[in-house]
DNA sequence: GCCTAGTTACACAGATCTGTGTACCTATTT
DNA sequence: AAATAGGTACACAGATCTGTGTAACTAGGC
């Protein structure tokens, strides 16, 4: 027993006792189950059995169920981190990586459009949800500008709603090929842009070195 | 018991005028509501009390709530009507319809998307929502083929993706012009089908008919 | 040892929700 | 007039939900 030390959870963190963060885990399970069966679904009792504490004990971390739900949606809004590869790869890599979203089980569509469609009139919830759309919008045309894009604007907001548009597809459909389709799409309009984009809006990236 | 003529329920309700089928009442009533807030934020005690009538009457219309939701989901699966326009301007006009709706106060999102967003398990729900996406689609597709384009199914998926992703965008932002940004792709990738599509995809149908 | 902070168990208030039971009412049909 | 169909009023069961109150327990820090 005594020179299990490495295993014990205890002794991580060198200082800090047996709290792994509770809020953390609280926030960290609510994020699951309001994303897995929606927030209205979801009450505080299953969070707080889930984890195996008492409800109380949620309460003491978090005033409220609302409170619990604005902290989960600014949990989800995470900013893209700036890339290394060229802007058209990230632009279209944005699709690979929806298409392996979509394969993953525990997909269920954008937290942020599910939030409003179940809690509709709230006001802070759509405000949260429109910040959310528009970074990426924006992001979208950040990238096109450095490529050059005359109408980037424009063109930024058609990716987004590529983008919204396989995954509302692929929430009711379950099919990660709709990521493939808006991929497809994407890259006619980056070419009708005038923007050269490599190979087929096939998986290949194309062995070509020239610019 | 004599034959049906005179118990015949058709003649009935021709003779009776104030009776607009209290089955109706309540599912056009529980359809603006389920749409408008949210399928689990409404309870049948407030469809009744909108309408003025007993919870009693609404559950000798129907057995349960699910009852209801799914005539509500199977009332909003309306195909689309055949029309006489040419195919171009039937999957154009299908944004412009987009932007009318959108601009609408009581739009609030695709129906389908919204009930599988609040209900995810659910699989009737599923499936009616499916059906829904796969006619629209086929829709699309039918049209294109119409015009001779090699790659229909493909391009129909692509133009879906686009209306979806309008309106999700639409429900978030609340932002008619997505349908626009969504018709100017839309031109975009017809163009690039080889479809000849006239006029830019600005609101300039053409100086002639006003059909 | 003692204090404090966090957690637990558990009861409970009060609201809301789905669905039922029952007796009564009212208009139409026979 | 009697029967029938459909609606009303209203109580109620039973579940679930958010949120609170409270006393007791358990650790680490002083």
């Amino acid at each position: 027993m005594l020179l299990s030390s490495q295993g014990d959870p205890r002794i991580r963190m060198a200082t800090l006792p047996a709290k792994p963060d509770m809020k953390d885990r609280i926030l960290e399970t609510a994020d699951r189950l309001f994303y897995l069966q929606g927030i209205r679904a979801i009450g505080v009792d299953t969070i707080a059995a889930e984890i195996g504490i008492s409800k109380r004990t949620l309460y003491n971390h978090f005033p409220s169920k609302d409170a619990l739900i604005s902290a989960y949606l600014a949990r989800r809004f995470v900013a893209p981190r700036p890339s290394e590869k060229s802007p058209v790869e990230q632009i279209l890599g944005t699709f690979d990586s929806l298409e392996r979203r979509f394969s993953a089980k525990d997909f269920r569509g954008c937290p942020f459009v599910n939030a409003v469609a179940e809690l509709g009139e709230d006001r802070s919830v759509r405000k949260v949800a429109i910040a959310f759309k528009e970074s990426r919008r924006l992001w979208f045309r950040d990238l096109l500008i450095k490529l050059g894009v005359a109408q980037a604007e424009a063109l930024a907001t058609q990716l987004a709603l590529l983008v919204d548009g396989s995954i509302a597809q692929d929430l009711v459909r379950n099919d990660p090929a709709m990521a493939r389709a808006a991929k497809e799409a994407a890259t006619v309009l980056l070419r009708n842009a005038g923007v050269k984009v490599g190979g087929s809006a096939s998986k290949k990236p194309r062995p070509s070195s020239t610019v």
